[in-house]
Parts: C-alpha cells; sequence; structure tokens
DNA sequence: CCTTCGCGATGACATTTGTCATCCTGGCCT
DNA sequence: AGGCCAGGATGACAAATGTCATCGCGAAGG
C-alpha cells in the first residue's frame, strides 16, 4: 500500500481528494492537513511514502512545508498539488526539494498515476509549466524589492509600507520605481500583478 | 437516485467532487461541465435533480449559469458551492434563484447532506455567510461606478480605462473618486480590493 | 586593492491621482 | 411643470506617485 499524507485548507475540496485517492486500490490517505504545520506535524507521525500539498495554506504554506518534511523526513517525497500553475512557484517547490508538481486543473486520473510515478522514483513536472518557467528565466526582484512590493501589494499607501518595514518614504518610492521597471510594469499595481502572476512575491 | 450535474473549472478537484458523491448511494453524478455554459447545455440535455455550480469559471460564471438553469428549467434546482463566501455572492446567486449556497472549507460530509435537504425543499445556506451579508447591506456602487472600478483593477492606468470604456479621462476620475468614497477606501487599489472581498464588482 | 552590488537615504522634478465645484442632459416620479 | 437623480463632462487644485541623480556604507569578488 501506498501511505499518503494530505494537506489542502478547503476541507470539501481535500475530503473529495481523499475518496478519489481511496478509490485506488493501492493507495490509502493515512493523514489529512488544514495547514502547513499542520501537514509537516503529521508527516512526522505518520511516516507515510508521499505528501501531497497544496501551496496556498494559512499559517505556513506548502513550499515552505516541503523544504520542512524534505529535511526532516527524506524517505518521505513530497508532491505538490496547486491551483496556480506560476513559473516561479515551480522553481521554488524544486528548490525545496519536491518530486513533483501538478495543478488542479489536469484531469482527475492523472493524480493516482503521478503517485505511483513518483514513488518509482520519476519527477513528475507538469510540462506546459515546465516549458513557462524555464522560458521565464529566475526572480529578477532583489530580497528588499520583493518585501516592499509584496507590502504594497494590499493597497496600502506609501508611508504604511514605510511604517511597516521601518524605511523612509523615499526608499520605498527608490524599491518600488525599480520593481515597476524590473517587471516592465507601468505602475505599481500592474507590477504586483504581474510579479504574483510569475509565483515571485 | 439524485442525478447531479456538476460544474467546476478545475478538472482535478471536478474529478474528486464527483468521486465523493460517487459514494454516496443515493447520489449520481451524470454530467459534468467545466464553464457555466457548457453546465446550461449539459443540464438542458440530462435534466438532472441538481446542478451543483462553482461561481469562478470562464465563459460565463456560476451565477449567471444559475440564472439561466432557473429560467430554463425550473424542476432543477440550483446550488452553488463556492470558494469565496463574499456577501455579494450570495445575494446575487439568491436573486438568481439558487436553493443552496455553501462554501468550498465547510466539512466533505455536509455536501451530500446539502442535496438532500434541498432536494426536501430547504434553502441551505452557511450560517456565518448568511449574517455577514445581511450586516453587510447591498452593493452600494452604481453601475457605472462597478464598470470603472472593474476595469481599473488589473492596473489600467485612467486613460486605458477612459479608452477601453468610452469615457473621458475626468468622468473615469470622477466615478473613481466616488467608489473609493463608498468603500471607505484611500485609494485606487484599496478600493478594487474591498470591492472584490464584498463581491460586488 | 579596486570594483561591483545591494541596502538605505535625500532632494528635485514631472506625472498621475484623488477631490471638488459646476455645468448640461435626459429620464422618472409626483 | 417642477424636482430629483444618474450619467457625462470640464477645470482647478492638492496630494500621492514614479523617476533620477547622488551620496554613504559594507560585503563580496576579481
Amino acid at each position: 500500500m501506498i501511505r499518503v499524507v494530505l494537506a489542502e485548507d478547503q476541507a470539501m475540496v481535500r475530503g473529495a481528494l481523499a475518496s478519489l485517492l481511496g478509490l485506488e486500490p493501492d493507495i490509502e490517505v493515512v493523514g489529512e492537513a488544514a495547514t502547513g504545520q499542520e501537514a509537516v506535524a503529521v508527516v512526522l507521525s505518520a511516516r507515510p511514502d508521499i505528501a501531497l500539498l497544496d501551496i496556498e495554506m494559512p499559517v505556513m504554506d506548502g513550499i515552505a512545508a516541503a523544504a520542512e518534511i524534505f529535511r526532516a523526513v527524506p524517505a518521505c517525497r513530497v508532491m505538490i498539488l496547486t491551483t496556480f500553475g506560476r513559473p516561479g512557484y515551480l522553481r521554488r517547490a524544486m528548490e525545496a526539494g519536491a518530486s513533483a508538481f501538478m495543478v488542479k486543473d489536469s484531469p482527475a486520473r492523472d493524480l493516482a498515476a503521478a503517485i505511483r510515478r513518483v514513488l518509482a522514483g520519476e519527477r513528475v513536472i507538469d510540462p506546459v509549466l515546465a516549458a513557462a518557467a524555464l522560458s521565464a528565466g529566475p526572480n529578477p526582484l532583489s530580497r528588499r524589492e520583493r518585501d516592499v512590493l509584496g507590502a504594497a501589494a494590499d493597497g496600502s499607501t506609501i508611508g504604511d509600507v514605510a511604517l511597516r518595514l521601518h524605511l523612509s518614504e523615499g526608499t520605498v518610492r527608490n524599491y518600488l520605481s525599480s520593481a515597476i521597471q524590473k517587471t516592465h510594469a507601468r505602475n505599481r499595481i500592474e507590477a504586483v500583478r504581474r510579479a504574483q502572476a510569475q509565483g515571485w512575491l
């Protein structure tokens, strides 16, 4: 039996995926989690063969959880299953030691197949996404540029961001300006959208 | 047997939900769709007892599909199952004739139960959301304010929006300004976020 | 050792944005 | 007929935003 731990924050989707995997005769869901933190804990106690993680989760996101599981339980293969096929996500997932990266709009039948392939030692990566990630290149934003852009994403004014990050307003403006240029955007909002679409941020 | 048509754009989630419902002895999934348009067509040909619709779908969203199904196939009860519990969504779904509104982070077991209750003639509405919708009140934005705010949501400049909507720049600024005030926001970006969070837009 | 680069800051500047008062139009309601 | 309101427009003005040049500092890296 292939023992799987499932992490996904939307309970109904989590339950549905569990029932989907339950249909497979050789797969068994031995644990569920709603946050990344919970996922790490469950994997530590259940010691599954596979950890199937969503990325968008509260408390700790799936990529951070992947890194932690990869470090603490090397015997457990980590698979990422996510809504948004963003090149930056794929890159970061691979760096975190994930063995697979797939998106939720591929067919349901592919999931079990991917699990078996991963267990056989293969790496499974959505081919469309792999191409996109390669052509997109790495994240051009510096650490600070990401921080500032991220802090401005919710509509905060420059003053707010400066306060929150303990920076001068002028400095915030400068980082924002360079982020705008690096993303080829025309203003802050476009820069945020572009960065999010690429999985930088 | 309760005959259900399932509309959801993410194939894997759709398949997983189908398998979840397949576990119920008295429920049968007789059709699936990935867009609202497809959902209407499938319901017209399959004549199910229940149409279970996601809201965020391409081509035609779930609310528009709900209205169309309610009009064309009154015997079919429409249920909305969505990621985002936004008060405005609930309100619009009810106006479109939906019999149920639930969010994907309630437990998986609730889904089949809700289907049975709807078929028994009940209306099923997430209680937390119902309270939020009542306290939030109706959408304060006028038709035009929504258009303009929606067109500005992707980071377009005022000039872009004016061009796209065939308005003068000054007019766009005025509508944007009043939308900002009605949403109690401090700038365009906050206004967009607030409006989206409420399900106006 | 010298260069480069990231971080942080300042000051100046042109644009964009948000706000307000005001005007015109055509429905709609009484 | 008169009043009211939404849509559309203009012009003026203050505030926020985006850009640029320039400076200092310290950590790599040749």
